[in-house]
DNA sequence: ACAAAAGTGTTACATCTACACCCATGG
DNA sequence: CCATGGGTGTAGATGTAACACTTTTGT
């Protein structure tokens, strides 16, 4: 005799699904982990993992970003990106995942000793052929990045505590994939009521006259925006 | 004898809500259904209900949007929202929903013959103490309508296939809760490539010069944005 | 004729782009 | 001194805000 309570009823097992981007080297990167079950074993997907009972979805995906990479969640930026549920993207039943999308400063403290052994940085041209719809919630993360850093102040997000105006202009660079007038972009960020504030400290890098350190001004909206070229 | 009856690990009830927004009488409305059974009995509610299996996530929105309004998605505009699944949102169990925000136009044909016999347009402003979490997910969606009105051209989708230019402008007006300055809104909405198109043909209401009727054009973004003031 | 709404012109000001130019450092 | 990157000044183009003014209708 078996039982089935068919308990599943419009029901569906809820995942979160991170797209963390940084930026190491002026190159836009993201981390995936490399599956080691079916389906899709051996292939390249995001990182995420399963909903817990009693456990709010903001707070499945900061957990699984403190699994994957240590990071605390408050460094950087973090926020819901879109929800995915098309029947069958994942071929062993009803799966509806929750994507977050989080901006993160390349990280000193790296993912060793993290939960998914196989977890890596990887360069976000290089990001295809993941498995499931990842492809797709990749490209939405990406194309959210790129849209908030023209009206937000998140590019901030990809820097260190203190960062010189170059530094910020190469999260911009390297997210839009434009090179901008330095000057121009100067200018710009130092007059967005907000935007940035000046340490007092300043550094040399290389060559060339020593650049003024910034921390993140308190403005959450850019005015006016930077509009991309 | 094999009973199988936990099927419900780290799985939810997945359902859409859906935020229609409508302009009517120069006021800002939402379509609210009154609810019929516990929880929550007798208290206005945004209308929703269970994604089907083997649907998607947009055709179950999508479908629901025609059961309690008739309308068509593809009039108007129509996107996913964000998604809401803190534990104990609802006190039957967990549910996790996937909410959908739709601007529409003032329709002719109203909610009459729809599956909820209670759906009603409701003024935004009276929209409070609604069921479950449905304040917090309206007012997203109205900020998220208000945010896409300076960037975007969806404005239109509040307005019939032609309308005035001081029709455009009463969505912008309610919206956003502002006076804007007719001749200039007139000028920026008429310079704004592919924002609209004249129709050629022209209207005459109640008094004054009678004005050009306008289409939507096939901008997606607005360049230049209209900002809020 | 008058009120009301549509639409154009104008002026002052803000912002953007492009680029000349100066500043401060390492080699 | 020179190369290199940081940072300021400025002129022309474009966009905005405020408002005077003209056009076209109903009453």
């Amino acid at each position: 005799m078996v039982i089935i309570v068919n308990m599943t009823l419009n029901m569906a097992a809820v995942t979160v699904d991170l797209v963390l981007l940084t930026i190491r080297q002026s190159e836009l990167q993201v981390l995936l982990v490399r599956r080691g079950i079916e389906p899709f074993r051996g292939r390249w997907a995001l990182p995420g993992g399963f909903v817990l009972d009693d456990e709010d979805l903001g707070a499945a995906a900061a957990r699984e970003l403190r699994e994957e990479t240590g990071v605390d969640p408050s460094t950087g930026h973090f926020e819901q990106l879109a929800t995915y549920g098309t029947p069958g993207r994942d071929p062993r039943g009803r799966v509806v995942t929750v994507a977050y999308l989080a901006m993160l400063p390349d990280l000193p403290a790296p993912v060793a000793g993290s939960d998914a052994a196989g977890a890596e940085w990887r360069p976000f041209d290089e990001a295809t052929g993941l498995a499931f719809d990842h492809d797709r919630i990749l490209a939405d993360g990406a194309e959210r990045a790129r849209a908030k850093l023209e009206y937000t102040p998140l590019a901030t997000a990809f820097c260190p505590p203190e960062f010189t105006v170059a530094d910020l202009r190469d999260v911009y660079e390297t997210v839009w994939r434009t090179r901008l007038d330095p000057r121009n972009f100067h200018r710009k960020v130092t007059t967005a009521e907000g935007f940035i504030e000046p340490t007092g400290h300043s550094v040399t890098r290389d060559r060339g006259r020593p650049a003024q350190l910034f921390r993140r001004g308190p403005a959450t909206l850019l005015h006016p925006p930077l509009l991309r070229p």
